[in-house]
DNA sequence: CTATATTTTCAGTACATTCTGAAAGGATCG
DNA sequence: CGATCCTTTCAGAATGTACTGAAAATATAG
């Protein structure tokens, strides 16, 4: 028996979820998938999955291993049963870190190796040749030094927040925060 | 004359940064074009985010305008001349904000909105039905309220730092980050 | 006010992403 | 080891997004 309220509630954040991670690049089915297994009171299998969510077998299996990879949701086994369960970590803050990790590893990483790598370009050309392309150099390695100084600094916070653990900022954020209200 | 260097410089960074924005939901040529005018040594015309970027004038012209929207460039007009001449914001700080600003209200708003409404749905069926029905209720009103409340926290904070101003934060980040070192 | 310069809009098209469904591949049981 | 159950893979299809180019709209100069 379903409860109408419940599935309606359910079924409304997953639509959701899906839609605001598919702004954010994120496809929305894997999206709805994750948004699924969260507010899910026990672990899901992928029939579950491809009932609940009217997917394919082949694109629930390749988002739910997405999902895995990312971090996010674990594969569990049973006794006497071959399917897999998969499980997402409820916990919202290492949610958070671990997705801000791995868009740091995947997307941000990459960015700032070029960054670098400009400015080895830029560098040489620095005080060789005209005046004038003189000064568009500069102006260049002072864009991107910029850039790169702020990306040090987020990097930096980045890993102490997450070195010192949820247990040290939840606090510590919450405190500041009430001194917003 | 053009000088080779600091131009492959220049358009290895515009490349790099569309992709990366592409993987975060924004699109490539915007991104791209952002990228040309936060480098550029002074503003450009439609005419030559055309030229530079081999565009069209439609996709310049939208793409520009969603930008002026965003507020991460902006319009300027000179004496004599019918064109209109763009840039961008060079202040990575307030650049940061803007998008984080944005996007809140854009695509986290929706959702935290959506939260709100699931909740309102559940609370009616807490404690109506049977014991069964009730503990997926608690279940699921759990993991709303936590991911509620991890918003709150969250929007609290941005504020907080918003208001203060980049003077104020900056410095605290910096001296915050040396810990790491 | 007309001529001209510039921007915006949008229908059609190109491109990229994601899904489907079935076949192949693995794993587990008796 | 064969039968069964489940997962993965992938070619083709569906879908969605973004671009193009030209026509319409707008703005400025004379």
């Amino acid at each position: 028996m379903t409860q109408a309220p419940i599935d309606s509630a359910r079924s409304l954040f997953v639509r959701r979820w899906g839609e605001m991670a598919a702004s954010w690049g994120v496809s929305r089915t894997m999206a709805e998938i994750h948004a699924l297994l969260f507010l899910a009171p026990h672990p899901l299998c992928t029939d579950d999955v491809m009932e609940q969510l009217e997917v394919s077998r082949g694109s629930a299996s390749t988002n739910l291993r997405q999902l895995v990879n990312w971090g996010l949701v674990s594969r569990n086994h049973r006794r006497n049963d071959r399917k897999e369960y998969f499980e997402a970590d409820r916990d919202v803050w290492q949610m958070f870190e671990t997705i801000l990790r791995e868009r740091r590893r995947r997307e941000v990483q990459p960015m700032v190796e070029t960054i670098e790598r400009c400015l080895e370009m830029v560098e040489p050309a620095r005080k060789n040749g005209v005046a004038e392309a003189n000064e568009e150099a500069e102006v260049l390695r002072k864009r991107l030094t910029d850039l790169q100084e702020f990306c040090e600094i987020m990097n930096n916070l980045f890993n102490l927040v997450t070195r010192s653990g949820r247990d040290q900022v939840e606090p510590i954020a919450k405190r500041l925060t009430s001194l917003v209200e």
